[in-house]
Parts: C-alpha cells; structure tokens; sequence
DNA sequence: CGCTTCATTGACCCAAATCAATCTACGTGG
DNA sequence: CCACGTAGATTGATTTGGGTCAATGAAGCG
C-alpha cells in the first residue's frame, strides 16, 4: 500500500527497509471520514494521533462571532502532533475539508516507533519544525500581503508539498477547496476570495471547476508572488 | 542567580535539585546585546541555541518590499528551538527589540542535558508545543480580529507570559516596546496602533511613555477582547 | 423537480492605509 | 549648558482594499 508519511520523511532523510516497515505497520485498519467532519474537537484529551492517508483536513478555530479562521491544512503524509499527548487538552479543532482516509495511531505506537528508530524519530523532528515554519509563513502571508498574493502564496505552497507526498497531477495541482474554506484560510469573505479566484481564471494561471480549483501555471503564480519555498526546508528534490 | 528558564519550566513540572542544577549550568558567561541588533539572521545555520535572560527578543521576517512581519516574541526563560540544528538553514531572523542579556548554548550542552534530563527533555516538549499554540492564535488574531482586540489579546498574552516566569511588575504589565515595534507584530500601521493605544490610554487601561506601555488594568482589558488563554496550557498557576 | 450548497455579481460602506506635517523627548558635540 | 539632530509619538486629511448586504445563477442530489 502506498504509503505518504514515508514517502513524506523521505525527503528528509534515506529510510532504510527496516524504517519503511515501521511506517507501514502503522497503517493498519485505515478510517474513513465525510467531508465537514471533525476528527478532533477542541477541548478534547486524544489518547490517538491520526495520520491522513487520502483527503485534506484542516487545524481551525471559531470565534465567539461564528468567523472561523484555519490555520493549516494537512495532506496525505501528514501526521498531527506525535507529541500531543504531553499537552493537557486540545486548543484547536481538526476537521476533514474533504471526504477522506485516515489511520488512528496509538500513543504506544508512537512511543515505539521513536524509541526503536531514530532516524523517524529525528524525521519527525524535522516534520515538527517545518510545520511551525509553515505558521510563521502563514503569518507573514496574513500580516503582509494582500488578498492575490496571500492566495497566491497558498497554492504554491500546497504544490510542493503536495510534490513531496508523490501527489502531484502532472503539471497541475488539483485544490479541492470551496470558496469559503478558501476565505477561512486567507482571512478573506467569500466575496472577495471569488473576486481573487476570477481574476486568477482570467490570467489564465487557474481554472475552477466545482468544489476542485486547478493551477496549471504555477511558474508563472511562483514569479507572480515572490515565492520562495525555502521554508518548507526541503532537502532532495525529485 | 536568577534562572527564568528554571523558572518557566516549573510552570509545566516539579523539576528536582539536580535538574535546576542543570539548567543552571547552562547560563555560564552571559552576553550583553543592544537593541536594534540581530542575535541569528535569516539564511544561517546557527551553532548555538540562545537563552533570553533579561530583554525583549522577536522571530521576524522582512519581505522585497521592506515591510516586516514580528511572528513571535521571545521574554526572558524563553530558550530559542532547542532542536534548529536538524534543519538546514534558519528561515527567519532573530532581533533583540530591547538591550538584553543572553546565554549561548552550544549544540552539546543541549544533547547532553536532555540525555540526562528527562523530565527537562519533555519540559522543552511542552514548551515548543505552546510556542507552536501561540503562533496559530496569533493567526487567528491576524486574520478574525479588528486592531483594538488584536493589540489588546497581545498584551494579555504577554502579561500570562511574564506571570510565568516570575516577572510581573505588581498588578501591572511592562511593555517596552515602541509603536513601530508593535505595529510589526499586529500587521498595523505606525499610524493606526498610535490611534488604538490613544483608545486603550483613554479608557484608562494603559499608560504610555517614551518606549514603555504599562497596562494597568489587565482584568478590563480581558474582559473586552473575550481573552482565554487556554492555549498557552499553564499547568500550575501562581 | 425542488433543495441545498457553491459560485458569481453589483451597489455601497468602513477599518485601516497612506500621505504629510508637527510635536516632544532625549542625547550629543561644541 | 545649550543648540541641534533624531527617534519616536501624534494629528489631520484623504484614499482604498476588502467587507457587507442582497440577489441571481448553476450544479448536484434525494
């Protein structure tokens, strides 16, 4: 079975056989969730981390006032929190944004995978770190940049790291985000996240299908956007 | 001495004898640094890990257009990635926004220390988890709320922050920042954090000098920007 | 085929940015 | 000890990116 979270911590390190069969095991009895579903409600004690296998999912949080603000997708390949266990309860939501898959990892299995490999246990280190690179991006995007290249910045973010897992579409990436989850990313109403996105389809750099945006020229989004993708600390490229 | 990374830690866990003892052999030969000046500059591979002893330190970003972004800021027992070594190249820049005192650490010490520690190893678990929780609130400030309530939810944070370790100046809070500085941080103008802090001053909950903001009445001030910091997982409150 | 979820468009509004001075502590050199 | 320079704070006038409100399409689905 293919597996995301090893083709993901490949490209940081070489796994050796033994390694990729740890990652494996861990697959077993796969999940499948509805897109709008939570997986994890703020508040909650988990005594499990999920790994997504297909599908996206998002970190979010609500307001008093209803707004909702998302403050990072995952992907397949990525596994929220290995050390969630030492905080006392969960500060933010985790929703599915898509129809997904996933596999619930117990705290052993975490406990066992990074006592018995360092190598995965230094990978997910790294996986750690780039994550909270990834906040600090998102809020240089929020802070400094306006809606266009905030949106702009997103996609092409998304392209590598859906690269990294092996799942890019060709020459294109495949979003399969409405409007307004869109918005919820982007501190953007659905109004003006439309106004953006057309704007785009008119450059010719997207097309929009429902509920599924396609970047075919993400070259020239890159150039578009000053995007350098030095944060993500990639180490091999494909 | 006065070991406020000691003192940050004991917020999470009873630390014994021997690991205070750790932590304090760490702060050998502080180092001096002014305002102004960068202690790690973005594209670096830094050797060390710094330990902010006294001052006011921040993580930023400067984007082609000069404007910067302020994602975190560093008070003192705030030790800087514990882990950076795994990555390759710092992503962002480290800046002391006041004079300050500082503590290299070198890569070593750091090995050895959470060797030998376990109960420290897991402390600076929970402390890059919060750090981590910090950022996406911080987001969630950027993109859902208006100037006042961004301005005013920084401060509460950074009274519970300096509680922490020890460092509140009787009932009221000691920012020494200058409007620039704070602007950075919550993506405003100079302009406009000027006409929210007159907004704060007038209402009688801050006072403002030359490069020094003093919150006196930091029960208000929660109360009006629905302030709950869950997030920042406080074990044991003073 | 009628609902519901998404996408789209137009008219109007506002929080915050921009532009442009002015003011006020300090700190410094003479 | 004081004139002057400078960083920081303040204020006013004007502009604007993006929000709000309110409909109208359009695709999928039970």
């Amino acid at each position: 079975m293919f597996n995301p979270l090893a083709a993901k911590l490949s490209s940081f390190t070489d796994l050796a056989d033994g390694d990729v069969a740890a990652l494996d095991a861990l697959l077993g009895a796969p999940v499948t969730g509805l897109a709008h579903s939570d997986v994890i409600r703020e508040g909650d004690r988990p005594e499990q981390v999920i790994l997504l296998l297909r599908g996206w999912a998002c970190r979010y949080k609500v307001l008093e006032d209803g707004s909702r603000q998302i403050v990072a997708y995952l992907v397949p390949g990525d596994l929220c929190d290995p050390h969630v266990f030492i905080l006392d309860a969960m500060d933010h939501s985790i929703g599915l944004l898509t129809d997904a898959t996933l596999a619930f990892i117990s705290r052993e299995a975490i406990v066992h995978l990074t006592d018995c490999c360092p190598k995965i246990a230094r990978a997910l280190w790294w996986s750690t770190l780039v994550d909270e690179a990834v906040l600090r991006h998102w809020l240089v995007n929020l802070g400094q940049r306006e809606a266009f290249d905030r949106v702009a910045h997103l996609f092409c973010e998304t392209w590598d790291r859906m690269r990294q897992v092996g799942l890019d579409a060709g020459d294109a990436l495949e979003v399969p985000l409405t409007q307004e989850q869109l918005g919820d990313t982007m501190a953007l109403t659905t109004v003006h996240t439309n106004r953006v996105i057309q704007r785009m389809r008119a450059e010719g750099l997207i097309s929009v299908t429902r509920k599924m945006i396609r970047v075919h020229d993400i070259e020239r989004l890159r150039a578009m956007c000053g995007y350098d993708p030095t944060y993500l600390h990639l180490r091999r490229r494909a």
